[in-house]
DNA sequence: CTGTCCATGTAAGGCGTTACATGATTGT
DNA sequence: ACAATCATGTAACGCCTTACATGGACAG
């Protein structure tokens, strides 16, 4: 379960609350991973009882308490060992190919619509992984754990990359699409020469 | 729910048993979706309360009868639907990523032990996706239903083209990181001059 | 005075995974 | 003789999503 190591890898670096714990999923690793509130606040019950993380109650008059997790040393062994551990293949899931592949079931006006509203999406989501970049880079400049930083830049980096190789794909595809034109791409279009 | 939406699909095309469907995924879309065969025996059964789709049973001595599902007036309708209703946003979820954004709590070592590993998993599916394609292509020239066969090609150039980005970026990042050199990318790197 | 932020959770349901079970046929 | 393939499923569990619920603080 990655939640739960996504968890301990940000309570490594600090003791957060689980609103925290939302707030950094949101804002730094939403390219890569999301969970729902629920999710975090179920998830670090769970982890609670298996010792992994220690609850910090901080009263607050008439309110909710606030409650800080802060990692235990089996918590960091924990995530020592699953850092270090291969992850199993992992099997994809992406319904707008499916929606792409069944495509002759319906007009190609219809898969055009589809795949520009596709394309405009993931532009949108380019332009802010490209703003989050940016900031990131900013903060690498003046931080002191550049080691820390450069990992989080490197996987924005990883989603920028892999965001202009489907975006090419996506305009190549609506063009050919809305040119009727159903020959595919040779091997040697294909495949760089290396191969 | 696209396991259904994809059922529905290949039934559009042809009538299968649950056995044909999971080797239909196993075989065709497995890039971009995957599901356990008992996944398909129990949607196909609520597909069938649901009216979508019509059981043929086909009785055999001494062995469990055959069960051919076909699409029905409804399942058609709801196909179509879905196919031309844009997708809500995806969560992309993917572990490994959130091993490599807390690579600096472990040793360099240790993580490009992972970056290896991926690299050389995802160089294996690229072959397998390669060889895939090939054979699609052979297909391609033969056959009738070139509409249908050109979307398949499609789905499975974005994968290939996909997968090359990604095994730049492995190789890249294996580069960096075995050199010690967390010097991050500039803008001007990343992105493409016509930004 | 309305909405957003802070901060906590519960409940129910949907989807996916893993393990188990059966048994004939076909290939090596 | 043994394994793989054909072909069907059940049971149980686990994770994720959606909706619901509470309530103070603070900004426009």
């Amino acid at each position: 379960m990655s939640l739960k190591h996504a968890i301990l890898g940000y309570l490594s670096i600090m003791p957060l609350s689980g609103y925290d714990l939302k707030k950094a999923f949101d804002t730094s690793v939403q390219h890569f991973w999301s969970a729902h509130q629920s999710q975090i606040y179920r998830t670090l019950y769970e982890m609670t009882a298996e010792g992994l993380v220690e609850q910090e109650v901080i009263p607050r008059e008439q309110r909710l308490d606030v409650k800080i997790y802060h990692i235990t040393k089996a918590g960091r062994e924990e995530l020592r060992h699953w850092l270090t551990t291969p992850l199993p293949p992992q099997d994809e899931r992406e319904p707008f190919l499916i929606q792409v592949f069944f495509g002759s079931v319906v007009n190609d006006e219809e898969t055009l619509a589809n795949l520009r509203h596709e394309r405009d999406h993931i532009e949108a989501q380019w332009a802010f992984y490209q703003e989050l970049y940016r900031s990131n880079l900013e903060r690498f400049k003046t931080r002191e754990n550049k080691r820390q930083n450069f990992y989080t830049l490197l996987t924005l980096e990883c989603g920028i990359l892999q965001g202009i190789a489907y975006l090419e794909w996506l305009d190549d595809a609506i063009a050919r699409v809305a040119a009727g034109d159903y020959t595919p791409k040779s091997l040697t279009e294909l495949f760089p020469e290396e191969d």
